[in-house]
DNA sequence: AATTGATCGAACCGGTCGGTACCATCACTA
DNA sequence: TAGTGATGGTACCGACCGGTTCGATCAATT
């Protein structure tokens, strides 16, 4: 059977591109700061397609917000892996991989973070959680593979540094530099 | 001349119970979780006053962040104070009082870090930068007073754990552990 | 050619929002 | 007692929101 089907597009095309213009609007302006009428007329399609694919708007910024903590996720372990078994070059590449993002010029901090500020719903916390959770575990597999005397408090500490640079990134010093010192404070942990 | 004019009470206090008012309930719901109306009728004023006493929501907004962040570094600064001229016991007290902090039962994260993400009109967005100013200088002065070789750079470095454990304390970790971790991946940073 | 199903576009709904205008009321002053 | 000024309450405004409905359209199927 032929995969197009409906009008122009197949369906699952149709969206992927909501998915993403809504993955990126809601980042640069907040998920309470654009309409869903405004996002459907910015990708060509219906009110009544969104709420078929979505069911709603929290639906739709719960979909966002798996597919941007996913995708994070991979960036920073992909990056660790490339460190072999030596611990603070796991550590290094996991940092190096942040400061880009923080000097990307649309960088806004972490939208997981950010949707759990912003609303009160519960998706938006859960996901926030397990996304922190995800990094903690990252972190933690560092701090054991580096022989820490406790390597789940050092995951933590570790952590700890991560969301703050994420946070000095995105409201005090711009770009890299909220990286390179967190990665300054990061590597002596692992020699406790 | 006498102090109270108007109806019922002294202008000032009608004032200053708006503010109280909308730093609470800003703070448990959100800058856009609570309406003009709400808000007046909560303290028993009408729009109209409010008005006059703030401009705009934003005007209000921006009143309240101001007080907050007051608030809230002189407490940082008279707990640092404590410590002497012993720069871990200056640290130590500072962090004592952002574990008491997290350890609130409506603790939500930091006022100004969130209207920050929340909103993006200006006045939120420089507000945050003074308060991140202000938490910085205190930091670095500790460093200094530890003899640090690089009194700024601790500085940033402190102020990226105290703001990801404010963060953690928000959306993982609940509580006064968020202040103590940090604190302990803190304390070796003075002797750099 | 007829049918089907997804789509678009637009109208529509009830509700909420920030902000303004008006009026009766109150405490105070002269 | 007459007047002043801030107030609370209420109605109102225009705009926008999330969500639903409906008819016209168009591609693929039969």
């Amino acid at each position: 059977m032929p995969v197009a089907k409906g009008s122009s597009l197949d369906p699952e095309r149709t969206r992927a591109a909501m998915l993403e213009a809504a993955t990126v609007v809601f980042y640069e302006r907040g998920l309470d700061g654009v309409g869903i009428a405004e996002l459907c007329a910015s990708v060509g399609a219906s009110k009544e397609t969104l709420y078929r694919h979505f069911g709603s708007k929290d639906g739709l910024i719960a979909a966002v917000l798996q597919a941007r903590s996913d995708r994070n996720y991979n960036w920073l372990r992909q990056a660790a892996e490339t460190g072999g078994d030596d611990a603070a070059a796991r550590l290094t590449a996991v940092f190096a991989v942040l400061g880009n993002w923080f000097a990307e010029a649309n960088y806004r901090g972490c939208a997981l973070m950010n949707a759990a500020t912003q609303r009160h719903f519960e998706p938006a916390h859960s996901l926030a959680v397990e996304h922190l959770d995800r990094y903690q575990d990252l972190l933690t597999e560092i701090a054991a593979l580096a022989g820490v005397a406790d390597p789940e408090r050092t995951g933590r500490q570790l952590l700890t540094l991560l969301e703050g640079a994420i946070v000095l990134a995105d409201h005090h010093q711009r770009g890299r530099a909220a990286a390179d010192d967190a990665l300054a404070a990061a590597l002596p942990l692992l020699s406790s």
